[in-house]
DNA sequence: GGAACATCTGTATCCATGTACAGCTGTCGG
DNA sequence: CCGACAGCTGTACATGGATACAGATGTTCC
């Protein structure tokens, strides 16, 4: 840990860290690349436009089955079925089965903040950009 | 907008919304489409691997060089720059010029805030999954 | 048990994009 | 000016994954 680090060689710089030490306190606290993968994961999930109208309907409605949400966000019931493998994979929505029919809601009240802080964020760079 | 919604006719479930009311109630509340696409693009751009951890080295570093970041996050430089485009594009990341070097910072209040709700959130759920 | 219906899943297609290699731009020192 | 170096960008490639269509599964009602 005290040596050369041991990376991929890149294109340049291979030995000319300008600030060695911030680097390697930086590398120390660094998550690791398990929690990486799950932080990025856990974002990309939430990154893509039907799967975030089916969180908004879920956020606003409480509860729908799965024919409600598709009339909701106007997209085709098996786009949202596959969407919601993905959020109940993650542990994002909770299914409850009521005859035929599936209700879902959200099941992670940090989705609803994150969510929340989300468009707070684009709400003050609306402006700009 | 008291009619038939007049949505793309899915596979099923044409006409019988389970609970008309809650529909329009929450299709009242969504976000716009443009707001919604913002949004998904925000939170994927905190969805990739790379991205987040060269955020989470500016996280700690506070400042680094490409070339420090590089060896931080032990990624090839030309990815971090490829990264850093996206990150300086959406504002998330300011850079200084300082001679031949550019110095990266964050320049977004949110990211960090996002980061660690982020990370707060797969601690409280390392046990299962 | 069989028809109707809500939902799920298998599969194919298409597009976005992450990565790497190579070459370019811009800056410094002489 | 010119060489050296930090960083950026163009391009190509491969992969992930979003969507749609069709068919499977599971549930209710008769």
């Amino acid at each position: 840990m005290s040596a050369a680090i041991d990376r991929p060689v890149a294109d340049a710089c291979e030995v000319t860290l300008v600030d060695a030490d911030r680097v390697e306190a930086a590398r120390g606290k660094l998550p690791t690349a398990l929690e990486i993968d799950r932080l990025a994961d856990w974002f990309r999930l939430l990154g893509d436009p039907t799967r975030a109208r089916i969180l908004y309907a879920l956020l606003e409605a409480g509860e729908l089955c799965v024919c409600d949400i598709s009339a909701t966000i106007d997209v085709v019931e098996s786009t949202v079925s596959h969407s919601l493998r993905w959020l109940r994979a993650a542990n994002v929505v909770t299914a409850r089965r009521s005859g035929r029919m599936m209700f879902y809601s959200l099941d992670d009240s940090h989705v609803r903040l994150l969510l929340d802080l989300g468009r707070e964020h684009l709400a003050h760079r609306q402006g700009p950009e």
